[in-house]
DNA sequence: CGCTATGTTGATCCATATCAATAAGTGTGG
DNA sequence: CCACACTTATTGATATGGATCAACATAGCG
């Protein structure tokens, strides 16, 4: 791995606190690589032989049973991947596949472990990533079982919004299909269930998200921290 | 604490391998206590200030919001819970109440998180613990996305029995109402989808389930290890 | 022993999925 | 640069899984 490329990752969170020695012991067996846009990174109950960072691009988790396949959650740098399996040397509970082109730190999972057990910086970072993983897929479980679809579209656009930094006018960076796919719903549900979201000020125009009557939208999506912080 | 009580928590995965001075220190600000059934011990939204662990009965964790509420797990000894919360230092995003009579350590978070500062091995255990949380979650999801409701039913029966050592006739330890909502639908669906489950092998009567024709109902299942097999 | 919560069953309604057709992009090769 | 193929998005028609409402049975529990 290049100098400069070490220096960047050395930024992220997960490792500005270590020591220098665990540092690079741990990146000594690493390596970057691009990838295009629709490969499989990762596959289901493959072993994790190694934590993945992505650093630029978006890569989609996803699962499969029975022929059905749904979408997990999109990853957007700069995040681990697959850091439980890495942890727990078990096989992975879903694929990953690239978006986009995309470029990817691999970090051999048995290095993990072992600076884990090291560095207590590091192990603090890696379980406060962790924590934030557990509870993201509790806040996911939570709105998809106590909303119905069309609350929960509703409530994706106002947390996007937020993102955008409350602009009424923002952008969807996921195509429909994979978004329908990640709420849990058709396509053809979701393309209805935005039509639903006009008679509270929504206006959709390809990826370009309109809303024009905020409390409105607000009154009926009815945001919780507890649900849509996706920071806490 | 009482030292008998310390003996035995002492024995448990997330203790057993620490220095004693540090569980020393771990317990001196814990205490143990009993509850009567349905007895809420958390809020969600409330500040983690204990990490909570299970020593006998059991305790329902749940989510609510807009006046709906849902089941999302239901912890047995021995067990932590709410983890994730009380390493990041931030809300609880369940609730939690106990089911039967149950007795419970509380360990002060901010304890818990210096003891994991000091302690390698400690660390080491709860990282692993987390990690173990966070899969069930995401297997959790799985099965709610992927599956419909008799399917997850029928793959909840054959976990069950996979507990119960496979055997023929097993007891539902779960009241139907809570199963149905931890399974993500409402108890009259859910007693209509046993009743489908007639049509493969399946008979109930009360809490008393057998499966007389367990090749028939895994065929309709289709258990996955990567759903199903709660170790992993 | 009666009261209250749970479980079952039936009738009906509704949200969401499915199937089908069309339109609109998007990328590819000539 | 355009024609073509292919994927995505939308809309309509219809089917269906699951929810809701209601009635009744039953089982714990005080």
């Amino acid at each position: 791995m290049p100098e400069s490329e070490k220096h960047h990752i050395r930024s992220l969170n997960v490792f500005s606190q270590m020591a220098d020695s665990h540092f690079d012991r741990l990146t000594r067996g690493a390596y970057v690589q691009n990838f295009p846009p629709m490969i499989d990174l990762i596959a289901e109950g493959d072993q994790s032989d190694f934590l993945h960072i992505l650093l630029s691009g978006s890569v989609e988790l996803y699962s499969s049973w029975n022929g059905r396949e749904t979408t997990m959650s999109t990853v957007w740098p700069v995040s681990t991947f697959i850091l439980a399996a890495t942890i727990k040397d078990a096989p992975y509970l879903m694929s990953a596949r690239t978006l986009e082109k995309s470029r990817v730190v691999l970090l051999p999972s048995s290095d993990v472990r072992e600076t884990f057990d090291a560095d207590p910086d590091f192990a603090r970072a890696i379980v406060t990533e962790l924590a934030q993983c557990y509870r993201s897929v509790v806040r996911n479980t939570k709105d998809l079982k106590l909303r119905s679809s069309v609350e929960r579209l509703a409530n994706y656009l106002l947390r996007q919004q937020k993102r955008a930094n409350g602009a009424a006018v923002f952008t969807l960076h996921t195509e429909k299909r994979r978004l329908a796919s990640s709420l849990g719903m058709t396509p053809e549900n979701m393309s209805r269930a935005l039509k639903n979201l006009r008679a509270y000020g929504v206006q959709v125009d390809g990826n370009r998200v309109t809303i024009t009557d905020q409390s409105d939208l607000e009154q009926f999506a009815k945001p919780s921290p507890l649900i849509d912080d996706y920071r806490v």
